[in-house]
DNA sequence: CTCCCGCTATTTTTT
DNA sequence: ATAGCGGGAG
């Protein structure tokens, strides 16, 4: 180490030995097993840090794939803080992410344009489902989910349509390989890349162009990837490229957290990764600065278990007092009421309920908690499930922006055509798919360079008048017209917000609510990135995800999936519906490799808990619309009875105790919840950086004047208020944006 | 072509 | 239980 400054602030941040030796080692590949809440990001930000002080690297030659964006955003704010200048230039992010960057800039030589649309699942399956009928395949023999899954885990192998076609030596397998042929050459028609593309796509702009992987490699200097074990094939290509025999690599990961594997995510690459990079450095961390020993002692009883990892235990220098609990309910509805009453018992306590954290195996299991949450008063945040972008009003409202972006996208095309409702159904669909062939082009194109004599019967005035909404907006987008302005005109004028006024439901009022909150993150995300224009919109709500968005809060309780919680800690942790059949889930109950990620899978859950730690499991279980009788995970054999406290919850007792609780006066609502935002509100105000926010609060917006709070709603990072101004217009806002003043 | 009824699968996890 | 889909009627 060379540089004093460094050396200095390095040991302000305190490290051990062993992180020290991790971070200074500057002698070619590394790699860091770190495991769970032993300091790995600690490390990684001084590695980075590191790189730019001591080695002199600057920081826009660093590539760093994290496995959130959430993750990257705040490596970058700790390398800031830690060298004291900006990073803006750091190349860190997601692989998707950094990938989508490279493959924007070399779009031409891929032979797409730099605006190609990105397919999430949704039109994915839009896809794959085009393909099947026009193959003429049975869905039932080919499930579109299924078919998505395979196409998607030979992308991640970047294996090509033609390498399988010549693999591929029987009926379905050749059956097979049209359908993703065909679904390939589509994507490639309609300049769209899905997510497995963007990372495959990366991966064979450097292998077909020697000149571009040489600039690249050139130019970064040095690659560093976290959670290295839930990599895919894919993205080891992708760093042996970029890195090739310079050993100018770092990983960080823990193979007992590996918990992708569905998703293609390879662990030998870690296990292997020694043989991959010859030269390379070891590193374990295996002191915990997390959990108490007690509940590491759960954990590691669970772990050891699985044969296939490297071994390692974790320790603690910290005591604790707390053994973990293991709670047998009678079903699920008093699984949630148990620990609704731990809940109240530890706030009572004086523990803030943003400590506390429920986590399941299933999205479909947050139901019954979010239920009886609302009638008990207790706030909470729901993390992951059906996001808002994934909402069918809001993906309509996106399908036409994207079609603006990319008019090559039939996918957007198809999805918003007859919506609302103006006579266009298959048959006018096929009229204007005649035309497109005819033409070369794409749906939306042909619609434009035809007028109305070129379709028949009813199709003519439906065209027409879509004709009309593409001509003008596009018109709008070339002019760059505000994106909120411009999604407003189209609303409007194509009758989508009237077809919800007309109908009057509850559900169409909550739809309409929903378009009318993306006009408005629309107009603030406009005013915030003037630079910027709507391409970049669309792409960085198409990578972002909810874990992105989520923001610790100190009055709500979390809840989220197991998945979801990886890399988060809390002080107390709910590790609920602990049965064989759910955790491990049935359908990995017989793979023995399959079993052994779910067994990982509960120890993530259990190393995310600092202090508390309360397992339970239920004996009946209301799924698929009837009460199943269940039985305890076999993973909780693996676990000597010495580690926990075990107790029975005879249902009577339960009801008694939970039912001196007040009940709240709120009516439980049927209607789906937004994320965050259902939970019936226990305080009147919300704190969100140091600014309370209530009821009939007073408040100045930089453009809209002076106005008045009429309606809170959601918490933290998803708190809306509904202000009413002075010149009498009532908006939406979220408050994380809106920047508003007390007045 | 649209609407409505009844059938079906869905619940694994996500960039 | 429920959303989403296919099939049949209007």
């Amino acid at each position: 180490m060379n540089n004093p400054a460094f050396a200095s602030a390095l040991e302000a941040i305190v490290l051990n030995d062993v992180q020290k030796e991790a971070v200074a080692w500057d002698q070619g590949p590394q790699l860091v097993f770190a495991g769970a809440g032993t300091g790995k990001t600690r490390v990684l930000t001084a590695k980075i840090a590191f790189l730019i002080q001591d080695k002199k690297i600057y920081p826009n030659h660093i590539f760093a794939a994290t496995f959130t964006n959430k993750a990257a955003r705040e490596m970058r704010e700790r390398v800031e803080a830690f060298i004291g200048i900006p990073c803006e230039g750091l190349w860190i992010g997601t692989f998707h992410s950094l990938c989508a960057r490279i493959l924007r800039k070399e779009a031409a030589r891929m032979g797409y344009t730099s605006s190609f649309s990105i397919y999430d699942r949704d039109d994915q399956i839009r896809q794959v489902r085009k393909v099947l009928k026009e193959e003429e395949l049975d869905e039932k023999s080919m499930p579109p989910r299924q078919v998505l899954h395979r196409i998607s885990g030979l992308k991640s192998r970047c294996i090509t349509p033609e390498e399988y076609d010549q693999a591929a030596n029987n009926f379905l397998e050749r059956q097979f390989s049209t359908v993703y042929t065909t679904y390939c050459k589509q994507l490639k028609k309609q300049n769209a890349m899905d997510f497995d593309d963007l990372l495959a796509n990366t991966v064979y702009l450097f292998r077909s162009h020697a000149d571009v992987l040489e600039a690249y490699r050139t130019y970064f200097h040095y690659v560093l990837v976290d959670e290295y074990q839930d990599t895919n094939i894919a993205q080891f290509k992708l760093v042996q490229r970029l890195v090739g025999n310079r050993g100018n690599i770092f990983v960080v990961g823990d193979d007992d957290q590996s918990i992708y594997g569905w998703r293609g995510a390879h662990i030998e690459n870690i296990l292997n990764f020694e043989r991959r990079f010859p030269g390379t450095r070891v590193c374990k961390l295996e002191q915990n600065y997390r959990s108490t020993q007690l509940i590491l002692d759960f954990a590691n009883a669970l772990i050891s278990h699985n044969t296939n990892r490297s071994d390692k235990s974790l320790w603690t220098a910290a005591g604790g007092k707390d053994k973990c609990k293991l709670i047998c309910y009678r079903d699920d509805r008093n699984e949630a009421d148990g620990v609704a009453r731990h809940i109240q018992e530890l706030n009572k306590a004086g523990m803030s309920y943003g400590t506390m954290c429920v986590l399941f195996r299933t999205n479909a299991q947050s139901r019954v908690f979010e239920d009886v949450f609302r009638r008990a008063g207790i706030a909470y945040v729901l993390v992951g499930s059906v996001s808002f972008y994934e909402r069918k009003e809001i993906k309509d409202c996106l399908a036409f922006l994207r079609l603006l972006v990319n008019p090559q996208d039939d996918i957007c095309f198809e999805r918003i055509m007859n919506v609302p409702a103006r006579g266009l159904g298959d048959k006018a669909k096929e009229q204007l798919m005649l035309l497109a062939l005819a033409r070369k082009c794409s749906l939306l194109q042909a619609l434009l360079a035809h007028d109305a004599d070129a379709f028949t019967g009813r199709a003519r005035k439906g065209f027409a008048q879509l004709r009309e909404l593409f001509a003008s907006a596009l018109e709008f987008y070339r002019d760059a017209v505000a994106p909120d302005a411009m999604l407003e005109y189209v609303l409007k004028e194509s009758g989508y917000l009237d077809m919800y006024e007309s109908e009057g439901s509850e559900e169409a009022e909550s739809r309409i609510e929903n378009v009318n909150e993306l006009l408005n993150t629309l107009a603030i995300w406009h005013e915030e990135n003037s630079g910027k224009g709507l391409a970049d919109f669309l792409e960085e709500i198409s990578l972002v995800t909810d874990v992105d968005k989520w923001n610790r809060q100190d009055e709500s309780v979390n809840l989220m999936t197991m998945h979801c919680a990886k890399g988060l800690e809390f002080e107390t942790v709910f590790l609920v519906g602990l049965e064989d059949g759910l955790l491990p889930s049935q359908q990995n109950i017989d793979d023995p490799a399959k079993l052994e990620e779910e067994r990982r899978l509960l120890y993530v859950g259990a190393t995310r808990a600092m202090k508390k730690l309360f397992c339970s499991y239920v004996e009946q279980r209301f799924r698929f619309g009837s009460i199943m009788p269940m039985l305890p995970s076999r993973f909780l054999d693996d676990i000597p009875k010495s580690v926990y406290e075990f107790e029975q919850i005879d249902l009577y007792t339960t009801v008694a105790a939970f039912g001196q609780q007040p009940q709240a006066k709120t009516i439980p609502q049927k209607s789906r919840t937004v994320p965050g935002a259902g939970a019936a509100p226990k305080y009147e105000d919300y704190s969100q950086d140091d600014v309370h926010y209530r009821m009939g609060q007073y408040v100045v917006h930089k453009t809209y004047g002076q106005g008045r709070i009429v309606n809170l709603s959601g918490f933290g990072a998803d708190l809306r208020l509904t202000v009413l101004f002075q010149d009498g217009s009532r908006k939406k806002l979220i408050a994380r944006l809106a920047k508003l003043e007390l007045a």
